[in-house]
DNA sequence: ATCCCGAGGG
DNA sequence: CCCTCTGGAT
């Protein structure tokens, strides 16, 4: 995509939603961490139904590992991919504890040797725990980037370097939500809403979906 | 490339 | 039923 229609896609984007901030809900450093591992191959709703119960009470790496893998096990059995979620929760309590003094470390190296913490979720906790300008690339900014065209790319990675170098200021910090907010929404996997997308017109995407039909009378019609 | 694996939507 | 949801480890 060409510099000043970047340019245009992320004011619009910004338009759309002026104040973007995770839909994760946490109550600390730790528990967004933690937040963000669940949140993997899962719906932040689904995170948020189970994190609510658990870290009203759960809110340190030594509450964690005192609760144990079985007992966060059974807050978390609602979630996709629990059994080793558990398992890396707690191994990731534990390290904080032993190797960071139960502090969330700021630095992208030192998250990624946790348990159950890959890039993508070193870069979400970068950004929203310690404002850094990192570019996580989830399912919604890799389909994103290649439909649109604003940043295409094979891989993850491939695709978070070109965003790093395409996205201006004043974006670079909140471009991560911006893109995120717009996927879940309106550039959605399946059904892409294009006909009330605000950044149509610079897309490139070419099956565009059409308005539902109106419904003239408030019932389905028949055969 | 494959496995982990639950809820919600279509 | 099938697909998707802020992936990571092997």
């Amino acid at each position: 995509m060409k510099k000043g229609d970047i340019v245009e896609f992320y004011s619009r984007l910004a338009e759309e939603n002026p104040h973007p901030e995770t839909e994760l809900e946490s109550v600390n450093d730790y528990t967004l961490l933690v937040a963000v591992v669940l949140s993997a191959q899962a719906t932040d709703a689904g995170v948020n139904r189970a994190t609510r119960a658990l870290f009203a009470t759960v809110d340190t790496p030594e509450k964690m590992v005192a609760l144990g893998e079985d007992g966060l096990k059974q807050h978390i059995k609602t979630i996709g991919l629990f059994n080793s979620k558990a398992k890396n929760v707690i191994a990731l309590s534990q390290a904080l504890i032993a190797e960071h003094g139960s502090q969330v470390p700021a630095d992208r190296d030192a998250l990624e040797k946790l348990p159950g913490v890959g890039r993508k979720t070193a870069n979400v906790v970068m950004n929203v725990a310690f404002q850094q300008e990192t570019f996580a690339v989830d399912t919604h900014i890799f389909r994103i980037c290649n439909r649109t065209g604003l940043a295409p790319g094979k891989t993850p990675l491939a695709v978070e370097k070109k965003l790093d170098k395409a996205t201006p200021q004043p974006f670079r910090l909140h471009a991560h939500h911006w893109l995120i907010l717009h996927g879940r929404y309106v550039c959605k996997a399946r059904k892409p809403e294009c006909w009330r997308c605000i950044v149509a017109d610079l897309c490139r995407y070419k099956p565009k979906t059409a308005e539902p039909a109106a419904k003239a009378s408030g019932k389905k019609q028949n055969a």
